[in-house]
DNA sequence: GCAAGGTC
């Protein structure tokens, strides 16, 4: 037994959610009642605290401990848990069950022993739906050693005295609801994660090379509902990328000088993409370049110090501050946090309670040797620095935001990531409650020849907050004092010209907002849905923390883009979201939620896997085939032609592969990998009822081949009647002469066609006969061929990227890589085709019909002017020496109108410095 | 060997 000394009165159990809550609620309860004594319960982590208190004037003693999070887990039942044990289409029905894992046995056991003597049980799990759901795997653990325990349930919404007094005088029944959501969660998370995970691996894994090193364990081509949204993002932005046509823009920049310094007005109109405009506008302020100052505004700006800090927000800041992984900043995060040095880490809670004494937490920091002045500064009533805390608009209503809640000058065991997010949390804290940086902003605007061109400059009159927030600063820039009506000559004006850049690829900080914005994952998991994309070899990270797909990511992504499935999308995650919600409020029952989810999952599931040939294509873009042949190609079953004589447990039936050649394969494949390949010039193949008398182990069930008269000798019949088992000699010839289809030539990325699917999409069809389709319901075609479905993205994609059919290719001029044929999208040139490299690295770019011949072709389109763009980092590695060499039709006046020569920028045609690309004499028309 | 959610 446990326990001893124990007072009288009731005895009641508590249970926290981690042991940091038990702690604090327990200190608060037993504050003015007498010692809090503090015993081990069977895990080190979850201490059992024990006091007197009253409940409703009700003497009782209390003990209160905790879990650590959830104490139990969804799993199949043993008969589905190996991976061929089953079909994984079975996993969408296979029986379930929650049991407790090993490492958290020792909670149990505490619970069980602590349950048995108590007569009421508490819980005071998080006031959120886990929380809720954890709740319920108290309750059952508890009931089943002291089934006549009483049940109550704290709710609280903040770790302070008043909150936790009063939850403990106003306890509540459990909310069923609440539970009933997570268990539907986890459920369909599994067995969406399960199935998925199974086909797509055993599908795909042995199919083709997919050479990523990973340290003996097997590859696993994982789904999941949040990792692969997540993956859908970093993809996405990445085919923005690709797509993306540079566009050639014009602008005119003007700059002055004088005894004060310089002001550098911008071109109002921004910039334009028609070059004669731009030209005609252009000659007019040069002819008549008196500027006249038409307006002088000063106004003073406020840049205000960032809302309170959480979770999301510390790992963005973190990233972009220190270049620190949302993963890491949280390991890091936990350390602080255990030591006792910040508050809780995972939180979505961005303002500051009115009771929270914000005041002592500055105190506490004054000691610091290097933010400590800033601290005592913000405490001084006279320094006016002082400012409440905005409010960011989020509460978990558990705990508050991230702050520091022990001082320190550094701990010797701590790493350099240690002080950083150290001290990030305090200064972002300080930053919280200063006023914000103070901005004299001065704004001139121009007017040349009825052009308008604006210059500003900026005098910081005030720091305040970013005296303490290093991390982030705001530029102050001078320019010449000018009135209204003041003219004069501008000391340059030039014609610059620029082309449109695409977006960057995403960083971890975009990343996490993407995330929160769709919610996916939660504030405790987001990190590690992107840390699996990085384990699972889908995305990586380069050097600047910008994530890519890799070409297994980007193949996934494909493949069920082109299958017409959302299930990259945020979208599945949403509805499921929409329906935990109404379990949540028990508008929908958990079993309804169930039952119609995981229907339309597990038809998704199976027209999927109908589908796998996009799947295999997807692949084929970027891997090679491997010899171990194609695949989870088992389930489609076939035909029975004989009992398989080298495994001698399953049959051999007959089937066409994916590119629509006939085999007899063993249905034990992949155990089992027997397998006869027929000819290559095989249009049809039916098993007939007739049994071969000659070969063994029979029956072999003779086969009606149709040949393609034309692919075969013509001493040949095109209709023949034979046998696999051996026997066959005009099969075997045939074999010979035609060769079989059991290799698929390889295919590099881009390099040649992908093979015809019209075959493929025959036995699709066939093979969908007995299912519906997903989107309408009607037999006959599958849901990637639905007539109802358009693919709006799809199609841009595919418009945007898609690789070429192989019949041209110009290899980079810039890094020599291969270029891939794109499609253009863009207003001004819809459907025109483009070069560009490949290489992340390379900006090459060149629209085809610039490389064969530049006459005509375009003159349908707007803009007329460019011909081959090239961005300014590829220098000279324009098209010079080709194309027609225009002369331009003005000189370099264009260039400067004072004549002086500007430094820094070159032609983006040629690369050549001396000219811009406007007087280029290599650029087309 | 599969998910995502708690938390140590």
């Amino acid at each position: 037994m446990s326990g001893g000394g124990r007072g009288g009165g009731m005895k009641v159990l508590h249970v926290a959610e981690k042991p940091s809550v038990a702690k604090s609620v327990a200190t608060i309860l037993s504050r003015n009642n007498g010692g809090l004594r503090t015993r081990e319960g069977r895990s080190r982590y979850n201490k059992i605290f024990e006091f007197s208190y009253s409940i409703n004037g009700r003497p009782c003693h209390m003990l209160v401990t905790s879990v650590t999070g959830h104490l139990m887990e969804l799993e199949f039942q043993d008969r589905y848990r190996k991976w061929h044990s089953c079909d994984p289409a079975d996993l969408f029905h296979a029986p379930v069950h929650k049991f407790v894992p090993e490492d958290k046995l020792d909670i149990k056991r505490t619970l069980e022993e602590e349950a048995r003597w108590c007569q009421w049980l508490v819980l005071w799990l998080d006031c959120d739906r886990e929380g809720e759901n954890i709740a319920f795997e108290v309750i059952e653990v508890c009931t089943a050693v002291n089934p006549h325990i009483t049940i109550k349930r704290a709710h609280f919404s903040a770790l302070i005295d008043r909150e936790i007094h009063e939850a403990v005088q106003r306890l509540v029944e459990p909310n069923k609801c609440f539970a009933d959501a997570v268990d539907a969660r986890q459920e369909i998370d599994l067995r969406i994660g399960a199935s998925f995970t199974r086909f797509q691996t055993m599908l795909l894994r042995d199919a083709f090379v997919i050479d990523f090193t990973t340290d003996d364990r097997n590859l696993v081509l994982s789904y999941g509902p949040c990792q692969f949204p997540t993956l859908g993002f970093v993809v996405e932005r990445y085919w923005e990328i690709q797509a993306h046509e540079p566009e050639e823009f014009w602008t005119i920049n003007c700059s002055h000088k004088s005894d004060e310094g310089i002001a550098t007005f911008n071109w109002m109109r921004g910039h334009l993409f028609d070059y004669t405009c731009a030209v005609i506008i252009y000659e007019m302020c040069v002819q008549e370049p008196i500027a006249t100052v038409t307006k002088v505004r000063q106004q003073e700006k406020l840049k205000y110090p960032p809302y309170p800090l959480n979770t999301i927000e510390l790992e963005k800041r973190a990233s972009r501050f220190f270049r620190m992984s949302s993963e890491h900043t949280m390991k890091v995060a936990e350390d602080l946090y255990q030591a006792g040095f910040i508050s809780y880490p995972r939180t979505e809670t961005d303002s500051f309670s009115q009771r929270t004494d914000l005041h002592a937490i500055v105190q506490e920091q004054q000691r610091h040797p290097v933010w400590g002045p800033y601290a005592q500064q913000l405490l001084e009533p006279g320094s006016g620095l002082w400012r409440n805390p905005g409010n960011g608009g989020h509460d978990d209503k558990a705990h508050p935001p991230i702050h520091p809640t022990k001082f320190s000058s550094g701990e010797s065991g701590w790493s350099q990531d240690h002080h950083r997010l150290y001290e990030l949390v305090v200064r972002h804290f300080l930053a919280c409650v200063s006023q914000p940086a103070v901005g004299a902003e001065t704004n001139v605007e121009i007017d040349i020849a009825g052009e308008l061109f604006s210059a500003s400059g900026r005098a910081i009159l005030a720091k305040n907050y970013l005296d303490v927030y290093r991390f982030e600063s705001w530029g102050s820039s001078t320019i010449p004092t000018y009135v209204s009506g003041q003219q004069f000559v501008p000391t340059s004006l030039t014609l610059d010209s620029g082309v449109t850049r695409p977006p960057p690829l995403l960083s971890e900080a975009d990343l996490l907002s993407c995330m929160d914005k769709e919610g996916i994952g939660t504030d405790a998991t987001m990190h590690d849905h992107i840390k699996k994309l990085l384990d699972r070899f889908y995305a990586t990270k380069d050097s600047n923390m910008r994530f890519s797909p890799t070409n297994l990511g980007e193949a996934l992504v494909m493949g069920y883009d082109d299958m017409g499935y959302k299930l990259w999308k945020p979208y599945l995650r949403a509805v499921m979201e929409r329906d935990m919600k109404a379990v949540s409020e028990g508008t929908k029952s958990k079993a309804e939620v169930l039952t119609t989810s995981l229907q339309q999952m597990k038809a998704c599931f199976v027209d999927a896997r109908l589908n796998k040939v996009k799947l295999f294509e997807a692949m084929a873009v970027f891997f090679e085939r491997s010899n171990r042949s194609g695949g989870d190609e088992q389930h489609a079953a076939g035909e029975v032609v004989r009992p398989c004589g080298l495994c001698q447990e399953s049959d051999m039936v007959l089937r066409r592969n994916r590119d629509g050649n006939f085999m007899v394969g063993c249905m034990g494949y992949p155990q089992c990998r027997n397998a006869v390949w027929l000819p290559g010039s095989l249009s049809e193949a039916v098993v007939t009822t007739n049994i071969c008398n000659t070969c063994t182990p029979g029956p072999v069930y003779m086969i009606q081949f149709k040949f393609r008269p034309l692919e075969i000798p013509p001493n040949y019949n095109a209709n023949h009647l034979g046998c696999i088992g051996g026997c066959d000699e005009i099969l075997r010839q045939l074999i010979e002469i035609c060769g079989t289809g059991s290799r698929i030539p390889a295919r590099g990325r881009g390099s040649s066609a992908p093979a015809s699917n019209v075959q493929q999409s025959n036995s699709r069809h066939g093979e969908a006969r007995h299912s519906a389709c997903i989107h309408c319901h009607q037999t006959g075609h599958s849901s990637s061929d639905c007539p109802s479905q358009v693919s709006g993205s799809r199609s841009a994609r595919r418009r945007g990227m898609n690789p070429q059919s192989g019949e041209l290719s110009v290899p980079c001029s810039t890094c020599g890589t291969p270029c891939i044929l794109r499609t253009a999208n863009t207003a001004n040139n819809r459907g025109r085709k483009f070069y560009s490299c490949q290489s992340q690295e390379c900006n090459f770019f060149v629209w085809e019909d610039n490389l064969n011949n530049v006459t005509g072709g375009n003159a349908q389109r707007g803009r007329t002017s460019v011909s081959a763009s090239n961005t300014s980092r590829s220098g000279d590695r324009g098209r010079g020496g080709r194309g027609g060499s225009r002369a331009a039709t003005a000189t370099a006046t264009f260039v400067s109108a004072t004549g002086e020569p500007v430094t820094g920028r070159r032609c983006f045609v040629c690369g050549d410095p001396s000219h811009f690309a406007n007087v280029c004499p290599n650029r087309g028309s």
